[in-house]
DNA sequence: CTGTTAGCGCTTTCAA
DNA sequence: TTGAAAGCGCTAACAG
């Protein structure tokens, strides 16, 4: 207690053994060129000294700090969650760890996360751009630094150098709706998110196509584009929607799980069953729609995978040369639909 | 593109300007030992330049790298996640970052990571020990090595150097329990987790406590300790659990939101009326619970709050001098009982 | 108010 | 196979 031992460093270790600087920090790093005996000696004594390499100083002398930067919108949203996890585990196995930070949905705070990313700390970044984010240049900007990118989730496909991870979203709605129009439903509402994203728009292209596709009627009445992006909110809009509805559906295609559930929850309370009388899709599939009584359908999108992935081309582009271009890599998984009792 | 402009450095700025390094570098740390004129010539040319410093140069240099480490069992658990955000949120405000990692659960994964927690990368610790966690020693370790620590969640009191942040787990149960006995409520089931984590033991303890105190029988055959470290097996244990019931309660305590929820979906699918034939609390309180139908009565757990006022006492030792011995602080949080449809 | 200089701990030529 | 020494980019003590 108190006795605040001073770190054992390289240089500790090489007076005692009357060896160089050097020649512990090869020994150390198992390079070959050193001879066995010396390194077992070094290897010993480093222990015995209790040594802990300093990460920091070999990060300034090497370049490289074996950090990921990660920034997403929000932490409460599991599908960003599970992202992290799958980029976590990915890289660990590569040595790297990830610094995750949240941009909450803010264009602004997003800039000055990736000017924190800016400042040596991270050899690379994935991220998934807020819906405010329409100005790509601060990514741009990034890369043109030398900082490694790749997109996920809510892709801007304007930035041409970096790598992107999705799935194809309208492909995905045009099978969910599909299948409910299969299962005879005709009046279908759709419960959308945030326009600006992206995968909202396509989410909501695969819907309309499926129904022209099917010439199913499109009501416009039975349409919501979610905009709060507070769960609290959430819940008060799509409750409210289902309040008001002119014409009822007899299914409801929804583009988050989470939507889903506030959907059924909405239609429970109003006395509707389901499925008998309504169906409800979902969209993520973590876990959540199999609890819900009664558990709910859903585009099962693969998050886990799109974190390794992401990570996956991150740290390819890591290992890449400096000096030739990257070619950008455009990744799309695939989805399934997972069926369960609200459909 | 291609041509990989190198960074802009101090040097730099210094030698564009005719002045040292030494002088950039005050003037950019807005040090009121330079010239205004001079600070603001080397502000425009940093900005026209476009510098950026180097975060692992200044780590370096000064010995602190304002990152927290934080340990956590696991990612797929809302209350962790809510435990980061708060830590995160008053991090930021004091420019520190947090890196985060998972021990998934087991002991040797912890002690890896706390080993890359001792190479100098993170200023202190904030983590919740997993259930394995029996030995402590390289808790104390990381503490002997300089590394400030705060525990929170599965305290291990025996860290004598380490902060606590919990909330009064027994109490917190007592009161739940009690609150169905004082609903007429004889039968009460309990739920709980891993018998070898502490927070889990304290809530029986809770439960036990009040039944004795109201002189309600304790059924061995109402009591499930529950083993699975995985979502999946969870809900087939529990499910299981309400299958095989020689006696039905009329009123179930589940350790977790996810174990009360579990339980709700379980006496559904048996066919009982939540609350008019059993009632159910959850604890927790994240969201999940607000939106099951019928919605979860549970103890609320001020996870937020938690993780800030471990990033605060975290904060706190940073900036204690070395020299002074840290004096332990235990923090107790309020949590209270929110009442929904499930009671 | 400014400059010089000695590190921070490690990696990596270049020589021996 | 080993050592000496020059950085990596920045901070801070000391001198002026």
């Amino acid at each position: 207690m108190g006795l605040k031992k001073r770190r054992v460093k390289l240089e500790d270790i090489a007076r005692k053994l009357n060896i160089s600087i050097a020649t512990v920090s090869r020994a150390l790093d198992e390079n070959p060129r050193v001879k066995l005996s010396t390194r077992e000696k070094v290897l010993s004594m480093a222990k015995l000294m209790g040594y802990m390499p300093n990460q920091i100083a070999k990060s300034l002398s090497s370049g490289k700090t074996n950090i990921i930067g990660v920034l997403i919108p929000r932490y409460d949203e599991p599908f960003f969650i599970e992202v992290c996890r799958g980029i976590d585990q990915y890289a660990r196995r590569y040595n790297y760890k990830i610094l995750i930070s949240s941009s909450r949905n803010s264009y602004e705070f997003e800039k000055e996360n990736l000017i924190s990313f800016e400042k040596g700390l991270v050899d690379g970044v994935i991220l998934s751009p807020t819906h405010e984010t329409e100005n790509v240049a601060h990514l741009n900007e990034l890369i043109d630094k030398g900082i490694p990118m790749v997109l996920f989730d809510n892709i801007r496909e304007e930035v041409s150098g970096a790598d992107h991870v999705m799935i194809d979203d309208e492909k995905a709605s045009f099978t969910a709706v599909e299948f409910l129009i299969k299962k005879g439903r005709k009046k279908i509402a759709f419960i959308g998110g945030i326009k600006q994203k992206k995968v909202f728009q396509d989410r909501y292209k695969g819907y309309i196509a499926a129904l022209r596709q099917y010439n199913i009627p499109i009501y416009d009445e039975l349409i919501l584009h979610c905009n709060s992006l507070d769960r609290e909110f959430e819940d008060k809009e799509i409750l409210s929607f289902f309040r008001h509805l002119p014409i009822y559906p007899d299914a409801v295609f929804a583009c988050t799980d989470n939507y889903g559930l506030l959907t059924m929850k909405s239609l429970l309370k109003i006395g509707k069953k389901i499925p008998e009388e309504v169906s409800v899709i979902g969209f993520g599939d973590l876990g959540l729609g199999e609890v819900f009584v009664p558990s709910l359908t859903c585009v099962s999108q693969p998050s886990f995978e799109m974190g390794q992935k992401a990570a996956e081309l991150l740290i390819n582009q890591l290992n890449e040369s400096d000096d030739v271009d990257h070619k950008k890599t455009i990744l799309r998984l695939e989805t399934k639909l997972t069926q369960r009792e609200s459909t």
